[in-house]
Parts: C-alpha cells; sequence; structure tokens
DNA sequence: CTGTTAGCGCCTTCAT
DNA sequence: ATGAAGGCGCTAACAG
C-alpha cells in the first residue's frame, strides 16, 4: 500500500491539513515545519493520490483530444504538438479517435454530460451549434484546432487559412504557365463536414479567377480521401482530351495518387504535368513534392496553450488565432511545357 | 450541477445503496423499484461521477500506454489496435510517449509510483530487470508489445519473431539468386536497448550460414533510425567495389533511404539492386516495397487483451504470444542479374 | 430486497 | 501558523 497524506502527517507529528499545504505550496507554513514535512515526505516516498485530489478539487486535471484517424500523418503530427505541450502542465490527456460520424456524435454527446475532463481540444472537426452547447451547458471549455465555427458562440480557435493556401498553391502554378489546372478534393459532402477540402477549392477558384482562368468542374473531381481513390480520380483526368498540365491535389495523400496515375499513364513528372500536394507530411519531402506547408505540430501546441489559459482564467475572450501556409517548391512542379 | 447518485435516491424515493446496485447490475434488487430508479436516471440525465467512483473502487480504470516515438507509422498501427480494442472496455487510456532515454525511466520510475493506471502497456520497449520490479511491487501489471523480456520475472507479452523473419527476408533474396546481401539496421547499440534489429541480424545471419554464404561485417551497416541516415550507409555500400546486389533494411523506413541511395547512383531497382523492408507500413504498398509485413494492429490488440486477462484474473500464468512475420514481395527484388 | 453507515484520500474552511 | 472537521460522489458491508 501506497503512503497517504495520514501516514506523512503522523509521522511528522502535524495535522493533515497542514501536509495538504506544503504540499500545494499553498498559505504559510512556518519554515521548520515544512522542512520536516517535506523531510517525511521524501523517507515515505509519498505521492499525493490523484484520484483523491480530483474528487476533492471537482476539477478531473484531464484534458480530452477529439480527433479523426489520428492514424493519418497529418494528425499525427498534430498530436505530437499537443502532446508535447501537455506534458509538464499536469494534465493527463486522453484520446478520443473518431473513425465514423456516429462516433463523433457520440463524444460530442457524451463527453461533457461525463465529468471526465476539465476541457476539450476538438482536432479537424467542425461542431455544429447543437454540438456546442453540452459543453457551454457543463461548463466545459473547447478549443477548435484546425477547425472553425461560425456561429454566435464564440469559441476558441486555431485555424489554418485555407482558403488562403489554396490560392496560393494554384498560383504558384499558374505562375509557372499552367492554365489548365485540375483539383481533386475529398468529397465536398463527406459527413464529417471537413471544411479543408472546400475551403481549399474556394482558393483554387479565387486564383483561377484573378488570372482569368474560366473554373471548369470537370476539372474538379472529389472523392474519399486516400491515395487509392486520388488515383482513380487523377487517371481520370488525364484521360481527357485536353487533360490538364498541372493538378493540385488537397492533400499530399492525395497527391500521391496523383503520381501513381501519372506514372500508369506514362507521364513525367514535373516535365508532362506538375503536382502539388498540401500539408507537407514527413513523406513529402522523400518524394520530392511540391506543397503547402502547415505548421502542424505547432498549430497542435497552440491549442493547448489556448485551452490552458482559458482553463486557468474562464471568461477569457475567445481568441482566433490563424497559423499561415507557406509554399514549399521541390521537384513535381515545373513550367508548363510550351 | 449535474445530479448525483443522491438526487437519484431522493426522486425515486429510494436509499443511496439501492441506486448504486442498480447501476452496477449487482445484487438483487426488485424489478419495480429497478424501472423506477432506471426511469429517474434517465431523467435526470445521470452519470455516475468517474473520480469518485475510481476513489471508492481503489482502481483507476484506466490503462498507461508507454511508446516510444509515437509518431512512426508502425506504433501508430500498433496504437490503433491498442485504441479500438480498449474501445468499450470501460477502460480510459493514458498515452506516454517516449522520445529520450531519460523520459523512458522517468517514466518507469514514476508510473508505478503515482496510482494513475491500473496496468501498463510497453510498447516497442525492453524493460531491465530493475524497471520491471517497482511495477511488480506496485502491483500494476505489465503487458510487452513488440518487446521480450528474458528474465526470471515472467511477463505477459506479445512479441513478434524477428530472427525467423529477419532469416525469411534473406532467404527470400538467397533465393532469387543474391550472394551478395548486405544489411542496413538501426544502431545495435542505440540507447532504448530495440531488439528488433538485433534479432533480425541474427535472422539475416542465420539464412547466410545456412546458405552457405559467409557473413562480411563491411556488409552490416548501422546507424540511427530513420530514412536519411540509411541513405547514407546505403550510398556507402553502393560505393564499395564489390557491392551488394540486395540490401536488406531493417525497417520500410531505412529501405526508402535504401531507394534513395539507388536513385542517386543510378541504379535501377529490381534489375540492379533488390531492396527488401520490414513492418509493410502503409507506404510500402505506394512504393512497391517488398518487405515483410507485421501484424501490427493485432499486436496492439492482443496485448490489450492480456492486460485485460490479467486484470480480471491477477494470477494468471504469464502468457507469450508470437505474432508471425510474413514475406509480402512487390517489385523491389528480382532475380540477381548474371 | 433495501436503507444506513463507514470509508476511499485529499482539500478547505473554521477555529484556535 | 496549524489542528480538527466536513465534504467531494460513490461503493460495500451491515443490519434489518
Amino acid at each position: 500500500m501506497p503512503a497517504t497524506i495520514r501516514d506523512v502527517a503522523q509521522q511528522a507529528g502535524v495535522g493533515l491539513g497542514t501536509v495538504s499545504r506544503v504540499i500545494n505550496g499553498s498559505a504559510s507554513v512556518s519554515d521548520a515545519t515544512r522542512q520536516r514535512v517535506l523531510a517525511v515526505i521524501k523517507n515515505l516516498n509519498y505521492v499525493p493520490n490523484p484520484t483523491a485530489r480530483r474528487l476533492s478539487l471537482g476539477r478531473t486535471l484531464t484534458i480530452g483530444v477529439i480527433v479523426p484517424f489520428f492514424t493519418r500523418p497529418a494528425e499525427v503530427e498534430r498530436l505530437r504538438g499537443i502532446e508535447h505541450t501537455l506534458l509538464d502542465s499536469g494534465y493527463d490527456l486522453i484520446l478520443y479517435n473518431v473513425e465514423t460520424p456516429e462516433q463523433r456524435d457520440q463524444y460530442f454527446r457524451d463527453i461533457p454530460r461525463r465529468e471526465r475532463v476539465d476541457g476539450v481540444l476538438i482536432v479537424s472537426l467542425t461542431p455544429r451549434d447543437g454540438d456546442v452547447k453540452p459543453f457551454k451547458k457543463a461548463n466545459v471549455p473547447i478549443v477548435l484546432v484546425d477547425a472553425h465555427h461560425a456561429s454566435l458562440a464564440r469559441l476558441n480557435q486555431v485555424v489554418t487559412d485555407d482558403v488562403t493556401g489554396g490560392c496560393e498553391a494554384t498560383q504558384h502554378l499558374i505562375e509557372l504557365g499552367h492554365r489548365r489546372i485540375a483539383f481533386i478534393s475529398d468529397r465536398l459532402d463527406e459527413p464529417f463536414n471537413f471544411t479543408s477540402s472546400r475551403d481549399r477549392l474556394t482558393g483554387y477558384q479565387q486564383a483561377l479567377q484573378a488570372a482569368g482562368i474560366p473554373f471548369r468542374s470537370d476539372y474538379h473531381l472529389q472523392g474519399d480521401h486516400g491515395r487509392a481513390e486520388a488515383h482513380r480520380l487523377a487517371a481520370q483526368l488525364l484521360a481527357l482530351p485536353d487533360r490538364p498540365t498541372a493538378i493540385f491535389a488537397a492533400s499530399d495523400t492525395q497527391a500521391m495518387g496523383v503520381l501513381e496515375a501519372a506514372r500508369d499513364a506514362g507521364l513525367r513528372v514535373p516535365d508532362d504535368l506538375s503536382v502539388i500536394g498540401y500539408d507537407d507530411i514527413e513523406i513529402a519531402e522523400y518524394l520530392g513534392l511540391t506543397t503547402m506547408s502547415q505548421q502542424l505540430y505547432q498549430s497542435g501546441k497552440r491549442g493547448v496553450e489556448l485551452l490552458l489559459a482559458v482553463l486557468e482564467n474562464p471568461d477569457a475572450q475567445p481568441a482566433t488565432e490563424v497559423m499561415p501556409a507557406k509554399l514549399t517548391v521541390r521537384t513535381t512542379t515545373a513550367r508548363a511545357a510550351e
């Protein structure tokens, strides 16, 4: 059996209140007794029981992270930022991995009423108004990472400007002389309401328009996220009579599918086809993939910092922090062939 | 404020004990009162406070996972198996990510004395005898996943037979007619005491010996884990006067570095050089990499199952479960050129 | 079958 | 400055 606060009190010849006080560095304890208590604590190898502390404090000292597909490289990197930042905060982290819309809904429904976490980080998932309310009501603060929530209920959020990012990616291709530029994305109506594909599409369209290039709907293909599906879609694009000379993929994973399709079609990249991705996941460098770098680690880190700040000071103003994306040119984009 | 068990008892006109009994499905409660209590529970949207339960039960209802570099693809996949399996077990999961030996030691030291978890899954890390003792003493069961512990303190473990795997990978190359087969691995003396590289080396040597091919120490290079380092090592091998015609990399990540080096050297894979990896991470398929498939997801799943079993029945016999590796031939290996 | 009571280990007034 | 006491919400043992 591990030592309890009572054991310490007894051995030190003080009341348990005093021990509690030295543990929490609080209030005033005479230096003499403090030393004595500290000595006994060390001697007994005493560590306060977290469960008891939590119950007494009425706080769980844990934060939850709701994240879809935590195995995807981009999410993993965000998680790493979260984990690192939380490390010496005294908070535990509990991970809620979402792989289906039902699961998301269940977490949104259950977590607030469970008294399991003091606050929640929602990653890459856009809650609807109805989702937010239970958290508000249970007084569980939320911070959004890589997601934005437009409603009245203002939320702390770390957003990435996907519109601008999509625009810059497209501009890069335009500046290289491309005019026939296609865009491959997730389904715009996928059940998770991911906004990144939509926003990047908007940026893509803005860039085209600014360059006076009309948007062609047959140049925008959507499908389930993933390499294989993107491969299929790209093959479709490349079979077009006037096939695009450049393809912008909404993620690096999908860009990989595009590269495969190009290979299948006997097209050289970047000579015959330019390809640009999005995210700058680790493998992108290996592939020499031109892409939009996101500050994934940093976004997780900032999210935690915001959440910890809210936990400290519950009625601070909600903040929205924008993480910029940066063009990283490698070897899959080049001037359009005459 | 959320409803407490007392509120339920009052509204249902019963004692606390009765409510507790229906919650835990335990003992005997008359069907009438059970229905009544259930109704009030639903009506009040009551959920038992987990912290209070934990304190009362003297169990944390959470399990910890100690894992090095949880961002590496193979570990992520193991984690996925763990997370899935734990989902409806009623246990929470808390993740301890290890990135330095000091951190590992700290976790090994602190976790047992913290009363934070009921059991621990140690992934890909081989604890020393001194590490195991504190867990034993604190009565916190351990299950090893992808690691083995040879000492007297017999542990539950899910091991992968890396010796056999390394042997089969090498045999594959030998059967393709290769004689000059090199092996690139992690440093054998890296601080985490990972055993996989060592075991795969043993398998490699066994296969060579069985085929009557002498082991050449200049054909075994070791370096930090990672693509870049493997790239460097492979370049070194390929610069040898009698360069190998096949390279076995101790992981897919490292195999990627080998592929890069081959490209740099103007060698075609598999015509001029065969390459085989290990793990079968997701990207391997994309690369067409021949590799040894590990049942990563499954290993995590089995680990959790073992741990839950121990938690149920603390004095069950420790079990060792072996996960086989399977050769997956793709397009980076071929018959040795004449 | 069910109400009551005594903890689980800690924090926090409230006196002193 | 410090000891004593009450309470956090729940479970389990004990009477009925």
